[in-house]
DNA sequence: ATATAATATGAGGGTATCCTCATATTCAGA
DNA sequence: TCTGAATATGAGGATACCCTCATATTATAT
Protein backbone atom coordinates (compact mmCIF):
# COMPACT_ATOMS: atom_id res chain seq x y z
CA UNK A 1 0.00 0.00 0.00
CA UNK A 2 1.38 3.48 -1.55
CA UNK A 3 1.51 5.98 1.61
CA UNK A 4 2.15 9.02 -0.63
CA UNK A 5 2.26 10.24 -4.07
CA UNK A 6 6.43 10.37 -4.33
CA UNK A 7 6.45 13.43 -4.89
CA UNK A 8 7.38 16.48 -2.88
CA UNK A 9 4.92 19.37 -2.35
CA UNK A 10 6.96 22.22 -0.94
CA UNK A 11 9.19 24.49 -2.69
CA UNK A 12 9.72 25.16 -6.16
CA UNK A 13 8.80 21.81 -8.52
CA UNK A 14 7.45 19.45 -6.95
CA UNK A 15 10.69 16.11 -7.34
CA UNK A 16 10.28 12.93 -6.78
CA UNK A 17 11.34 11.16 -2.66
CA UNK A 18 13.17 8.18 -3.19
CA UNK A 19 10.62 5.70 -1.50
CA UNK A 20 12.90 2.26 -2.57
CA UNK A 21 16.41 1.88 -1.61
CA UNK A 22 17.98 2.65 -5.42
CA UNK A 23 15.92 5.78 -4.97
CA UNK A 24 18.14 6.77 -1.73
CA UNK A 25 21.21 5.20 -3.27
CA UNK A 26 21.28 7.14 -6.08
CA UNK A 27 20.31 10.21 -4.61
CA UNK A 28 23.27 10.09 -2.04
CA UNK A 29 25.82 9.07 -5.44
CA UNK A 30 24.19 12.15 -7.26
CA UNK A 31 24.96 14.68 -4.06
CA UNK A 32 28.48 13.13 -3.64
CA UNK A 33 29.16 13.82 -7.07
CA UNK A 34 28.20 17.19 -6.66
CA UNK A 35 30.41 17.67 -4.18
CA UNK A 36 33.13 16.61 -5.80
CA UNK A 37 32.89 18.56 -8.75
CA UNK A 38 32.07 21.73 -6.96
CA UNK A 39 35.27 21.45 -4.99
CA UNK A 40 36.81 20.44 -7.98
CA UNK A 41 35.93 23.05 -10.56
CA UNK A 42 33.61 25.44 -7.98
CA UNK A 43 29.76 25.90 -8.41
CA UNK A 44 29.15 28.05 -11.19
CA UNK A 45 31.38 25.65 -13.82
CA UNK A 46 29.87 22.53 -12.43
CA UNK A 47 27.19 21.87 -14.46
CA UNK A 48 24.46 19.60 -14.26
CA UNK A 49 24.80 17.38 -16.89
CA UNK A 50 28.46 16.77 -15.70
CA UNK A 51 26.80 16.25 -12.20
CA UNK A 52 24.99 13.44 -14.03
CA UNK A 53 27.37 11.67 -15.84
CA UNK A 54 29.56 11.87 -12.71
CA UNK A 55 27.03 9.66 -10.90
CA UNK A 56 26.57 7.76 -13.98
CA UNK A 57 22.51 9.04 -13.73
CA UNK A 58 20.62 10.15 -16.87
CA UNK A 59 20.36 13.69 -16.80
CA UNK A 60 16.65 13.27 -16.60
CA UNK A 61 17.00 10.92 -13.32
CA UNK A 62 19.16 14.14 -11.53
CA UNK A 63 16.21 16.40 -12.24
CA UNK A 64 13.68 13.88 -11.18
CA UNK A 65 15.40 13.97 -7.56
CA UNK A 66 16.52 17.81 -7.35
CA UNK A 67 14.40 20.83 -9.39
CA UNK A 68 17.64 22.70 -9.84
CA UNK A 69 21.72 22.95 -9.62
CA UNK A 70 20.83 25.43 -6.78
CA UNK A 71 18.85 22.73 -4.41
CA UNK A 72 21.89 20.31 -5.10
CA UNK A 73 24.66 22.95 -3.57
CA UNK A 74 21.41 24.00 -0.94
CA UNK A 75 21.29 20.05 0.10
CA UNK A 76 24.75 20.21 0.54
CA UNK A 77 25.14 23.43 2.41
CA UNK A 78 22.72 22.19 5.12
CA UNK A 79 24.32 18.42 5.29
CA UNK A 80 27.50 20.34 5.61
CA UNK A 81 26.33 23.10 8.14
CA UNK A 82 24.50 20.73 10.41
CA UNK A 83 27.56 17.95 10.50
CA UNK A 84 29.82 20.94 11.59
CA UNK A 85 27.39 22.43 14.07
CA UNK A 86 27.56 18.71 15.40
CA UNK A 87 31.28 18.57 15.77
CA UNK A 88 31.29 21.68 17.23
CA UNK A 89 29.42 21.01 20.02
CA UNK A 90 31.03 17.82 20.90
CA UNK A 91 34.21 20.62 21.23
CA UNK A 92 32.35 22.90 23.06
CA UNK A 93 31.77 20.75 25.58
CA UNK A 94 35.27 19.88 25.89
CA UNK A 95 36.30 23.19 25.66
CA UNK A 96 36.00 24.29 29.45
CA UNK A 97 38.76 21.57 30.35
CA UNK A 98 40.95 22.79 27.33
CA UNK A 99 43.78 25.48 27.97
CA UNK A 100 44.36 27.97 24.87
CA UNK A 101 47.22 26.16 22.67
CA UNK A 102 45.05 23.03 23.47
CA UNK A 103 41.85 24.11 22.11
CA UNK A 104 43.44 26.18 19.07
CA UNK A 105 44.74 23.13 18.33
CA UNK A 106 41.69 20.57 18.70
CA UNK A 107 39.65 23.92 16.47
CA UNK A 108 42.36 22.85 13.38
CA UNK A 109 41.73 19.43 13.55
CA UNK A 110 38.75 19.64 13.70
CA UNK A 111 38.37 21.96 10.26
CA UNK A 112 40.94 19.92 8.81
CA UNK A 113 39.11 16.95 9.36
CA UNK A 114 36.11 18.29 7.62
CA UNK A 115 37.80 20.08 4.92
CA UNK A 116 39.18 16.42 4.20
CA UNK A 117 35.77 14.49 4.48
CA UNK A 118 33.91 17.32 2.71
CA UNK A 119 36.33 19.63 0.17
CA UNK A 120 33.69 21.35 -0.98
CA UNK A 121 31.96 23.04 1.90
CA UNK A 122 33.62 26.30 1.87
CA UNK A 123 33.25 26.45 -1.72
CA UNK A 124 29.45 26.13 -0.94
CA UNK A 125 29.93 29.04 1.75
CA UNK A 126 31.27 31.45 -0.94
CA UNK A 127 29.24 30.10 -3.87
CA UNK A 128 26.91 32.93 -4.74
CA UNK A 129 23.37 31.50 -4.55
CA UNK A 130 20.10 33.10 -5.20
CA UNK A 131 18.98 31.81 -1.43
CA UNK A 132 21.67 33.61 0.82
CA UNK A 133 22.00 31.94 4.51
CA UNK A 134 20.38 33.09 6.78
CA UNK A 135 22.08 35.78 9.45
CA UNK A 136 21.13 33.44 11.90
CA UNK A 137 23.13 30.10 9.81
CA UNK A 138 25.98 32.92 8.90
CA UNK A 139 26.63 34.12 12.04
CA UNK A 140 25.75 30.66 14.28
CA UNK A 141 29.61 29.24 14.32
CA UNK A 142 31.18 32.85 14.81
CA UNK A 143 28.96 33.28 17.87
CA UNK A 144 29.11 30.05 19.08
CA UNK A 145 33.34 30.01 19.24
CA UNK A 146 32.71 33.74 20.54
CA UNK A 147 30.81 32.07 23.90
CA UNK A 148 33.90 30.09 24.18
CA UNK A 149 36.21 32.38 24.03
CA UNK A 150 34.25 34.37 26.66
CA UNK A 151 34.82 31.79 29.27
CA UNK A 152 38.11 31.66 28.51
CA UNK A 153 38.30 35.32 28.97
CA UNK A 154 35.16 36.88 31.13
CA UNK A 155 36.85 40.70 30.92
CA UNK A 156 36.28 40.57 27.27
CA UNK A 157 32.96 42.04 25.93
CA UNK A 158 30.72 40.78 23.16
CA UNK A 159 32.39 42.94 20.38
CA UNK A 160 35.43 42.05 21.04
CA UNK A 161 35.04 38.59 21.39
CA UNK A 162 33.49 38.20 18.47
CA UNK A 163 35.64 39.94 16.12
CA UNK A 164 38.25 37.50 17.81
CA UNK A 165 35.97 34.38 16.43
CA UNK A 166 35.61 35.93 13.07
CA UNK A 167 39.30 36.61 12.45
CA UNK A 168 40.29 33.08 14.28
CA UNK A 169 37.96 31.47 11.99
CA UNK A 170 38.88 33.27 9.07
CA UNK A 171 42.72 32.19 8.94
CA UNK A 172 41.58 28.44 9.97
CA UNK A 173 40.05 28.76 6.22
CA UNK A 174 42.65 29.92 4.94
CA UNK A 175 44.40 26.66 5.45
CA UNK A 176 41.62 25.04 2.55
CA UNK A 177 42.96 26.20 -0.41
CA UNK A 178 46.80 25.33 0.66
CA UNK A 179 45.65 21.90 2.32
CA UNK A 180 43.62 21.51 -0.97
CA UNK A 181 46.86 21.69 -2.88
CA UNK A 182 49.30 20.24 -0.57
CA UNK A 183 50.89 16.40 -1.10
CA UNK A 184 50.05 14.32 2.24
CA UNK A 185 53.87 15.22 3.75
CA UNK A 186 53.43 18.73 3.18
CA UNK A 187 49.60 18.51 4.82
CA UNK A 188 51.62 17.38 8.13
CA UNK A 189 53.34 20.66 8.10
CA UNK A 190 51.03 23.08 7.21
CA UNK A 191 48.73 21.67 9.66
CA UNK A 192 51.50 21.97 12.51
CA UNK A 193 52.16 25.53 11.27
CA UNK A 194 48.83 26.71 11.31
CA UNK A 195 48.28 25.49 14.67
CA UNK A 196 51.07 27.52 15.66
CA UNK A 197 50.00 30.51 14.32
CA UNK A 198 46.34 30.31 15.77
CA UNK A 199 47.73 29.55 18.92
CA UNK A 200 50.01 32.24 18.94
CA UNK A 201 47.16 34.60 18.14
CA UNK A 202 45.07 33.19 20.70
CA UNK A 203 47.31 33.07 23.54
CA UNK A 204 48.38 36.86 22.51
CA UNK A 205 44.63 37.68 23.25
CA UNK A 206 43.66 35.58 25.93
CA UNK A 207 46.61 35.03 27.82
CA UNK A 208 48.87 32.14 28.37
CA UNK A 209 47.06 29.75 30.56
CA UNK A 210 48.30 26.20 32.73
CA UNK B 1 49.53 59.84 -41.55
CA UNK B 2 48.27 56.53 -39.34
CA UNK B 3 50.89 54.79 -38.34
CA UNK B 4 49.51 50.96 -38.10
CA UNK B 5 46.11 49.41 -39.00
CA UNK B 6 45.02 50.06 -35.58
CA UNK B 7 44.28 46.48 -34.68
CA UNK B 8 46.02 44.18 -32.53
CA UNK B 9 47.83 41.14 -34.80
CA UNK B 10 48.81 38.73 -32.24
CA UNK B 11 46.49 36.60 -29.81
CA UNK B 12 43.11 35.35 -30.55
CA UNK B 13 41.01 37.40 -33.14
CA UNK B 14 42.30 41.19 -34.02
CA UNK B 15 41.14 43.72 -31.67
CA UNK B 16 40.90 47.72 -31.35
CA UNK B 17 43.76 49.37 -30.28
CA UNK B 18 42.65 52.66 -28.72
CA UNK B 19 44.53 55.14 -31.55
CA UNK B 20 42.60 58.66 -29.85
CA UNK B 21 42.41 59.75 -26.54
CA UNK B 22 38.59 58.63 -26.30
CA UNK B 23 38.95 55.27 -26.92
CA UNK B 24 41.69 55.18 -24.37
CA UNK B 25 38.86 56.43 -21.60
CA UNK B 26 36.40 54.26 -23.03
CA UNK B 27 39.01 51.13 -22.73
CA UNK B 28 39.88 52.03 -19.19
CA UNK B 29 36.27 52.81 -18.00
CA UNK B 30 35.34 49.06 -19.48
CA UNK B 31 38.47 47.23 -16.92
CA UNK B 32 37.09 49.57 -14.37
CA UNK B 33 33.56 48.41 -15.01
CA UNK B 34 34.35 44.78 -15.32
CA UNK B 35 36.54 45.26 -12.11
CA UNK B 36 33.38 46.71 -10.11
CA UNK B 37 31.23 43.41 -11.22
CA UNK B 38 34.16 40.78 -10.74
CA UNK B 39 34.73 41.86 -7.11
CA UNK B 40 30.78 42.02 -6.32
CA UNK B 41 29.71 38.99 -8.46
CA UNK B 42 32.52 37.02 -9.15
CA UNK B 43 33.80 36.31 -12.37
CA UNK B 44 31.78 33.79 -13.50
CA UNK B 45 28.78 35.36 -12.59
CA UNK B 46 29.40 38.57 -14.22
CA UNK B 47 28.22 38.72 -17.90
CA UNK B 48 29.41 41.23 -20.73
CA UNK B 49 26.55 42.41 -21.21
CA UNK B 50 26.57 44.12 -17.79
CA UNK B 51 29.98 45.57 -18.11
CA UNK B 52 28.94 47.03 -21.36
CA UNK B 53 26.25 48.47 -19.01
CA UNK B 54 28.05 48.83 -16.63
CA UNK B 55 30.28 51.27 -18.68
CA UNK B 56 27.80 52.78 -20.15
CA UNK B 57 28.95 51.04 -23.85
CA UNK B 58 27.48 49.00 -26.33
CA UNK B 59 28.12 45.70 -26.41
CA UNK B 60 29.79 46.04 -29.91
CA UNK B 61 31.68 48.48 -28.28
CA UNK B 62 33.14 46.33 -25.53
CA UNK B 63 34.52 43.78 -28.01
CA UNK B 64 35.99 45.87 -30.24
CA UNK B 65 38.80 46.29 -27.43
CA UNK B 66 38.53 42.45 -25.83
CA UNK B 67 37.66 39.50 -27.48
CA UNK B 68 36.32 37.46 -24.77
CA UNK B 69 35.62 38.50 -21.22
CA UNK B 70 38.84 36.15 -20.36
CA UNK B 71 40.91 38.61 -21.49
CA UNK B 72 39.43 41.34 -20.05
CA UNK B 73 40.27 39.03 -16.67
CA UNK B 74 43.62 38.50 -17.53
CA UNK B 75 43.93 42.30 -18.47
CA UNK B 76 43.09 43.44 -14.99
CA UNK B 77 45.03 40.15 -13.46
CA UNK B 78 48.17 41.36 -15.20
CA UNK B 79 47.71 45.19 -14.40
CA UNK B 80 47.62 44.16 -10.58
CA UNK B 81 50.21 41.87 -10.36
CA UNK B 82 52.59 44.49 -11.96
CA UNK B 83 50.97 46.84 -9.30
CA UNK B 84 51.42 44.02 -6.36
CA UNK B 85 54.74 43.35 -7.64
CA UNK B 86 56.23 46.85 -7.51
CA UNK B 87 54.49 48.01 -3.82
CA UNK B 88 56.45 44.72 -2.65
CA UNK B 89 59.65 45.65 -4.51
CA UNK B 90 59.46 49.18 -2.45
CA UNK B 91 59.13 46.88 0.71
CA UNK B 92 61.66 44.86 0.59
CA UNK B 93 63.72 47.29 -0.44
CA UNK B 94 63.69 48.95 3.31
CA UNK B 95 62.68 45.55 4.62
CA UNK B 96 66.63 45.22 5.79
CA UNK B 97 66.10 48.02 8.72
CA UNK B 98 62.38 46.82 9.89
CA UNK B 99 62.44 44.36 12.99
CA UNK B 100 59.76 41.39 12.69
CA UNK B 101 56.84 43.21 14.24
CA UNK B 102 57.67 46.31 11.64
CA UNK B 103 57.56 44.16 9.24
CA UNK B 104 54.62 42.39 9.40
CA UNK B 105 52.47 45.50 10.11
CA UNK B 106 54.04 46.77 6.62
CA UNK B 107 52.42 43.73 4.76
CA UNK B 108 49.32 44.18 6.23
CA UNK B 109 49.30 47.95 5.20
CA UNK B 110 50.68 46.85 1.64
CA UNK B 111 47.58 44.55 1.28
CA UNK B 112 45.00 46.35 2.79
CA UNK B 113 45.74 49.67 0.80
CA UNK B 114 45.88 47.24 -2.12
CA UNK B 115 42.73 45.15 -1.89
CA UNK B 116 40.75 48.86 -0.95
CA UNK B 117 42.49 49.64 -4.42
CA UNK B 118 41.53 46.73 -6.42
CA UNK B 119 39.12 44.97 -4.60
CA UNK B 120 38.74 42.21 -7.44
CA UNK B 121 42.47 41.24 -7.08
CA UNK B 122 41.91 37.77 -5.17
CA UNK B 123 38.72 36.88 -7.14
CA UNK B 124 40.87 37.12 -10.16
CA UNK B 125 43.44 35.10 -8.69
CA UNK B 126 41.03 32.27 -7.93
CA UNK B 127 38.70 32.63 -11.04
CA UNK B 128 39.18 29.60 -13.24
CA UNK B 129 40.21 31.08 -16.47
CA UNK B 130 41.67 28.60 -19.32
CA UNK B 131 44.86 30.41 -19.41
CA UNK B 132 46.20 29.95 -15.50
CA UNK B 133 49.29 31.73 -14.42
CA UNK B 134 52.48 30.29 -14.77
CA UNK B 135 53.96 28.64 -11.90
CA UNK B 136 56.61 31.84 -12.20
CA UNK B 137 54.00 33.97 -12.24
CA UNK B 138 51.81 32.12 -9.14
CA UNK B 139 55.30 31.40 -6.70
CA UNK B 140 56.73 34.57 -7.82
CA UNK B 141 55.34 36.69 -4.46
CA UNK B 142 55.74 33.83 -2.00
CA UNK B 143 59.64 33.50 -3.03
CA UNK B 144 60.25 36.99 -2.66
CA UNK B 145 58.39 37.20 0.79
CA UNK B 146 60.57 33.80 1.47
CA UNK B 147 63.74 35.67 0.66
CA UNK B 148 63.00 38.23 3.04
CA UNK B 149 62.38 35.78 5.88
CA UNK B 150 65.56 33.96 5.21
CA UNK B 151 67.17 37.39 5.27
CA UNK B 152 66.00 37.81 9.24
CA UNK B 153 66.57 34.27 10.00
CA UNK B 154 69.64 33.34 8.13
CA UNK B 155 69.05 29.68 10.17
CA UNK B 156 66.33 28.77 7.93
CA UNK B 157 66.16 26.71 4.97
CA UNK B 158 64.23 27.06 1.88
CA UNK B 159 61.17 24.85 2.56
CA UNK B 160 60.64 26.32 5.53
CA UNK B 161 61.11 29.55 4.80
CA UNK B 162 58.79 29.14 1.84
CA UNK B 163 56.32 27.20 3.97
CA UNK B 164 56.14 30.60 6.08
CA UNK B 165 55.86 32.70 3.49
CA UNK B 166 52.93 30.74 1.87
CA UNK B 167 51.31 30.77 5.43
CA UNK B 168 51.52 34.42 6.15
CA UNK B 169 50.57 35.27 2.93
CA UNK B 170 47.27 32.87 2.96
CA UNK B 171 46.40 34.57 6.38
CA UNK B 172 46.74 37.85 4.75
CA UNK B 173 44.19 37.06 1.98
CA UNK B 174 41.72 36.07 4.47
CA UNK B 175 41.37 39.50 5.36
CA UNK B 176 40.04 40.04 2.33
CA UNK B 177 36.18 39.01 2.55
CA UNK B 178 35.63 40.35 5.89
CA UNK B 179 37.58 43.75 5.03
CA UNK B 180 35.11 43.86 2.16
CA UNK B 181 32.38 43.40 4.62
CA UNK B 182 32.93 45.45 7.16
CA UNK B 183 32.21 48.88 7.94
CA UNK B 184 34.36 51.62 7.80
CA UNK B 185 34.92 51.67 11.67
CA UNK B 186 35.09 48.01 11.99
CA UNK B 187 37.89 48.16 9.55
CA UNK B 188 40.51 49.81 11.77
CA UNK B 189 39.54 47.39 14.31
CA UNK B 190 40.31 44.42 11.64
CA UNK B 191 43.12 45.64 10.13
CA UNK B 192 44.72 46.33 14.01
CA UNK B 193 43.85 42.54 14.70
CA UNK B 194 45.34 40.93 11.71
CA UNK B 195 48.50 43.01 12.97
CA UNK B 196 48.51 41.33 16.08
CA UNK B 197 47.95 38.40 14.32
CA UNK B 198 50.39 37.96 11.55
CA UNK B 199 53.28 39.80 14.06
CA UNK B 200 52.50 36.94 16.58
CA UNK B 201 53.22 34.30 14.35
CA UNK B 202 56.28 36.15 12.79
CA UNK B 203 57.97 36.48 15.95
CA UNK B 204 57.32 32.80 17.45
CA UNK B 205 59.14 31.75 13.94
CA UNK B 206 61.26 34.16 13.45
CA UNK B 207 62.22 35.36 17.23
CA UNK B 208 61.83 38.68 18.64
CA UNK B 209 63.74 41.51 17.35
CA UNK B 210 64.64 45.07 18.81
C1' DA C 1 34.72 71.75 -45.82
C1' DT C 2 35.81 67.26 -46.86
C1' DA C 3 37.82 62.82 -46.67
C1' DT C 4 39.30 59.22 -44.06
C1' DA C 5 40.30 56.91 -39.89
C1' DA C 6 38.55 55.87 -35.37
C1' DT C 7 34.94 54.80 -32.57
C1' DA C 8 30.10 53.37 -31.45
C1' DT C 9 25.79 50.75 -32.09
C1' DG C 10 22.57 46.85 -31.37
C1' DA C 11 20.06 43.31 -33.89
C1' DG C 12 20.79 38.73 -34.31
C1' DG C 13 23.43 34.14 -35.20
C1' DG C 14 25.66 30.40 -32.68
C1' DT C 15 26.01 27.66 -28.74
C1' DA C 16 26.00 25.80 -24.15
C1' DT C 17 23.33 24.91 -20.37
C1' DC C 18 19.07 24.40 -17.89
C1' DC C 19 15.22 21.74 -17.49
C1' DT C 20 10.83 19.03 -19.21
C1' DC C 21 8.32 15.28 -20.68
C1' DA C 22 6.74 11.30 -23.01
C1' DT C 23 8.27 6.88 -22.86
C1' DA C 24 10.85 2.76 -21.20
C1' DT C 25 12.54 -0.14 -17.61
C1' DT C 26 12.81 -2.06 -12.95
C1' DC C 27 10.97 -3.37 -8.68
C1' DA C 28 7.61 -4.51 -4.80
C1' DG C 29 3.63 -6.63 -3.34
C1' DA C 30 -0.41 -9.65 -4.14
C1' DT D 1 3.05 -14.33 -12.55
C1' DC D 2 1.07 -10.11 -12.89
C1' DT D 3 0.08 -5.17 -11.97
C1' DG D 4 0.91 -0.72 -10.75
C1' DA D 5 4.21 2.21 -8.57
C1' DA D 6 8.91 3.71 -8.61
C1' DT D 7 12.72 4.70 -11.13
C1' DA D 8 15.41 5.66 -15.45
C1' DT D 9 16.13 7.58 -20.09
C1' DG D 10 17.56 11.07 -23.52
C1' DA D 11 15.76 13.85 -27.28
C1' DG D 12 14.63 18.39 -27.53
C1' DG D 13 12.35 23.03 -26.10
C1' DA D 14 13.53 27.29 -23.70
C1' DT D 15 16.69 30.44 -22.37
C1' DA D 16 20.79 33.07 -21.44
C1' DC D 17 24.97 34.31 -22.77
C1' DC D 18 28.90 34.94 -26.00
C1' DC D 19 30.29 37.21 -29.85
C1' DT D 20 29.98 39.17 -34.94
C1' DC D 21 29.07 42.34 -38.35
C1' DA D 22 26.99 45.71 -41.23
C1' DT D 23 26.04 50.20 -40.43
C1' DA D 24 26.10 54.79 -38.10
C1' DT D 25 28.42 58.39 -35.71
C1' DT D 26 32.37 61.15 -34.25
C1' DA D 27 36.97 62.93 -34.50
C1' DT D 28 41.22 64.34 -36.98
C1' DA D 29 43.96 66.23 -40.52
C1' DT D 30 44.55 68.86 -44.55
Amino acid sequence: MRMNSGFEKTGKLPRRIPQQERGEQRKATMLEAAAQLFARLGYEVTTMTAIAEKSASSIGALYQYFPDKETIALALRKQYSDEMDNRWTALIEIAAGLNIAELGERIIDLMVAFLHEHPAYFCLLNASLKYKRSDQDRLRLRKRFAAVIREKQPAMNNTDSLRLAIIALEIVKSLNPLYAAATKAERVQLVREYKLALVSYLQLRLGVQS
